[in-house]
Formats: C-alpha cells, structure tokens, sequence
DNA sequence: GCTGACGTACTTGTATGGTAGCCGACCGAC
DNA sequence: GTCGGTCGGCTACCATACAAGTACGTCAGC
C-alpha cells in the first residue's frame, strides 16, 4: 500500500507523477484492493493522492487500455468486472506465449539458467512454509518471467504480464487455500526438471497443465464471487452508487 | 491521409478526439508518413489537426505504449526507430498466437469460415492484379484477423495487431516488389486449403513459414534503409533537428 | 581557431478552468 | 400511486496557463 504522501518520496527516479500514479493503481487493481465494479474518479483520486487531475487522468486512459477499468465519458471511470471473454481470452495467449517460449528454451537453458530458477523456488517454499501470499505472487510472477527470459523472449513479458492481470484478479481470491500453494511449486519444479532435462513435449506440457489449473480456479471463483463478474462483452449502465457522498464524505 | 478539418466531421460517432488523434497518428507512423526517427512535436500536432494539446499528449502516451513513438521528457517525441529486438519481438508473439490459434481453428473452421476466407482471397489476386498495394495491406490484416476469429480467439487480434505494427512498418517498405504479393497469397490460399482439409501439422507449418518468410523480408530492408533502424534498445540522444525551420533539406 | 559560459527557444510535465452530457432525486400533474 | 418534466450535481473531455528542463546558437575570453 501506497500513502499519498509516499508518492514521490520512495523511489521516484526518472519516474515522474504519472508512472507513478499507474503503478499504484494498477497494483490496487490487481490486487483487488479496489473492488471490480467500483468507481475510480478523477477528482477524487487526484485529491487523494495529492497530485492534480492530468497525471491521474492520463494513467486512467492507460489502465483503459489495458482493460482494467472502463471509461464511459460524462458518466464515470469504473474498475472493470471479471470478463468471461476476457479471461479466456486472457488465458489463450498467456499458455500460447509462455509454452512457445519454453518449446525454444529447451536446449537453450545454462546451467546458470536452471540454477537461477531453482533459487526462485526455494524461496517460494519459504513463503509457502510462511503462508506468505502476497510473497508467493510476486515470486510467482518473477518465475514465469525467468522462464521466457531463459528463451530470449524477455521483451515479450510485458505482453503476458498484461494478459495476466485479467486472471491475477481472480486468483488473488482463489489461492486462500493454501493448499494449492505446494501445488503449484511442485509443477513448478517439474516444469524445471523437464526443462533441464531437455525433455520438449513433456515439459510443454507439464507448463501447459500448471496454466490450465490456475484458469480453472478462475472458474470456480466464478460461483462463489459473481458480483466480481460481469456476462455482458460491454456491461451498460455501471449503477452510479448515490449514497456515496452522504455516508463516507465526512471532511470539507 | 486525413486532413485537419476532416478529423471531426467523418465518422466521428461514438469517438472522441483522443481516439481520432490515436488512429490518424497510428495510421500516419505504420503507414510511414511519418519517418522513423523524426520528431512529433506536440503543439505542431494539435496546430496541425486543430485541436488543443491535450488530446495529442493523450494519444502520444498510447503510441509510447505500444512502441511506436519515444518519448524524451523535456527533450521530445520521436518516431520510433525500428530496433530489432522490438521486430524478433514482435515476430515471436505473432507466430505463437496465430499458430497457436490455427491449431485450435482446426477441426472447428465450418463451410462458412472456409467460404469467407476465400472470398478474401480472391480479393487479394484482384489487388494483386490492379498493383493495388494499400488494398492488399488491407486486406492481408483482415485475413489474418478473420483467420484467428475462427478459433473463436477474435479478442486476442489486437495483440497481434499491436506486434504487427513493428513488423509493418518494414514491410511497407519490401512489398514494392510487387512479385511478391501472388507468392503471399498462394501461402495464404495453401493455409486455408489445409485448414479444410484439417491437417493440423502441415497447416500450422504452412503459416509459420509464411510468417517467418514476411519477417525475413524486414532483415533484408534493414540494409537497404539503414537509416530507419537503430541498434541500440534505448536510443540516446535522438538529437534534435535544428535546421527544421529553415527549409526542408535536400535528400540524399 | 578553440573553448566555455550564457541566453533563447524549444520540449514535455503538471495544474487548473470551463464545457457538454448523463444520472438520479425531486416535485407537480393526473 | 404513477408518470413525466426539471434541476442540481457529478462526470470525463478539452483547452489553456504555468513550470521545469534540455539543446543549440552566440559570443566573450584566451
């Protein structure tokens, strides 16, 4: 969590207001902090986070683009629902993106490569053993990276990592169940044995089922949070909360 | 080519001046109307196309988004130069989506899919014959499109949209000769052929060799328009052009 | 001729003002 | 009670003003 204050103080170099701003929504965002459905202003962050309307406006317009919210002019900006379409759409070109890459790290990979990707799952067996979440989906997020880094790909992350937020919305409701946790390192590793083995197709496709897993939680978050979701391809009407300023509005 | 008046009275329905300004500059900077590596100044653009700057600015920072234009704070904006990592980039997620949907459109792709994707082929052999090259761009894009649609992955063009635009630019440039545009169609018609017949392999094979064949053509204008690319991964000092106001300078 | 300080004209970044348009509550007519 | 018009308040959109910073031509000093 970022305070307004903290804004520019923490590590503002040769970032200026407006990256700033988007990072710290779009980490909110992702991070279900600010719930799927709810109104993001303009104004109203601007005065929060103590900057002016441009760079709040202009980070809007990106996160726009990026499908995490939506902007119905003269009407409000609202943190996107859960997209069926998008979430499939979301998982298609990550499992597309990341298998491929992993097809040409075979044969590739050092053993730099694989010593540096077994570092990152032990640490993730450390945040399992601490039950630390939020450590796990930051580790998580660095193996995947590793691994298409290993291919050369490293500049296609972005475009994955974008794909991403869509699911890791979803996720960040489903992982609770710690459980899963060793789960996933487990497949983890095996993705990185396979690898190291050199064993192509067995290693698509243990990735390949690791990804799949992680969609089918989507789903079944589906049933128990639907107001996160939304049916439509292009939800109309947003509902503008009326009771917001009576009830939470306390200074000015 | 859009004029400056003409940017708010044709089909401007539904659309706000950010997003004609966005699609007028993307179409200028792919099209090459806009040289890599020249500069895009802000207030000439919204003197230009009549409009404040704000909208301009808005739509600058998305076509920093998606690489085709760097932006320099208190320096400048420039067109971006063709970087080759950003093209093996680019080529990388283009294969492995289109690839990657073609396999799944096997097997679903109906009589009508098929019918539809021929329609456009002949389309192309008639922009063959007229030597209609902007046509043909055309609708090369909308074959590509609809080729994915069939999949039922039709949310994941824009993606592909976006890595094209870094492959396009080059492209532009090597399609002059014009005996190419029949040896295109002939793989886009082998595609559709094995789609049909639903044999997996050699479909996805056909499209990949003629992906790579589109993308070893961008190798070959590189040393034809050296001017065009840049080695670096992050161009320092782009420098400014200082005889601009004087006149336009004689061409080599 | 060469070097280095300086001013000017440009750039993008940020802040703020004004406008059109939509929603929802209110209120009168029936 | 139900319907329809009106009006206040909110929104994002666009325009404009100001600030911070860079590049380059100029010119003094050597």
């Amino acid at each position: 969590m970022v305070s307004a204050e903290g804004l520019h103080t923490a590590r503002s170099r040769g970032r200026n207001t407006r990256q700033l701003v988007h990072e710290v929504l779009r980490s909110r965002i992702v991070g279900l902090e600010l719930e799927p459905g709810s109104a993001v202003s303009e104004n109203d962050l601007a005065a929060e986070l103590g900057v002016s309307r441009t760079p709040v406006r202009e980070s809007l317009i990106l996160l726009a683009d990026e499908g995490l919210v939506d902007i119905y002019p003269q009407m409000g900006t609202f943190v996107s629902r859960i997209r069926e379409r998008a979430v499939a759409s979301a998982q298609f070109i990550r499992e597309a993106l990341e298998c491929a890459a992993l097809r040409e790290a075979v044969g590739k990979a050092g053993a730099r490569d694989v010593a540096e990707l077994r570092v990152l799952l032990t640490a993730q067996e450390e945040a399992d053993r601490q039950s630390d979440m939020e450590g796990f989906f930051q580790l998580d997020e660095e193996f995947h990276a590793r691994l298409m880094a290993v291919s050369g790909h490293a500049s296609a992350w972005p475009v994955v990592s974008q794909a991403k937020a869509q699911l890791d919305r979803a996720r960040r409701l489903s992982l609770p169940m710690t459980q899963q946790m060793s789960l996933l390192i487990g497949q983890h590793r095996e993705v990185v044995d396979l690898l190291e083995a050199g064993d192509l197709d067995r290693a698509d496709e243990s990735l390949r089922s690791h990804l799949r897993l992680v969609f089918s939680d989507v789903e079944k978050i589906r049933t128990k949070h639907p107001e996160l979701f939304s049916d439509e391809d292009a939800p109309l009407r947003p509902r503008r909360d009326s009771a917001r300023r009576t009830a939470a509005r306390g200074d000015r």
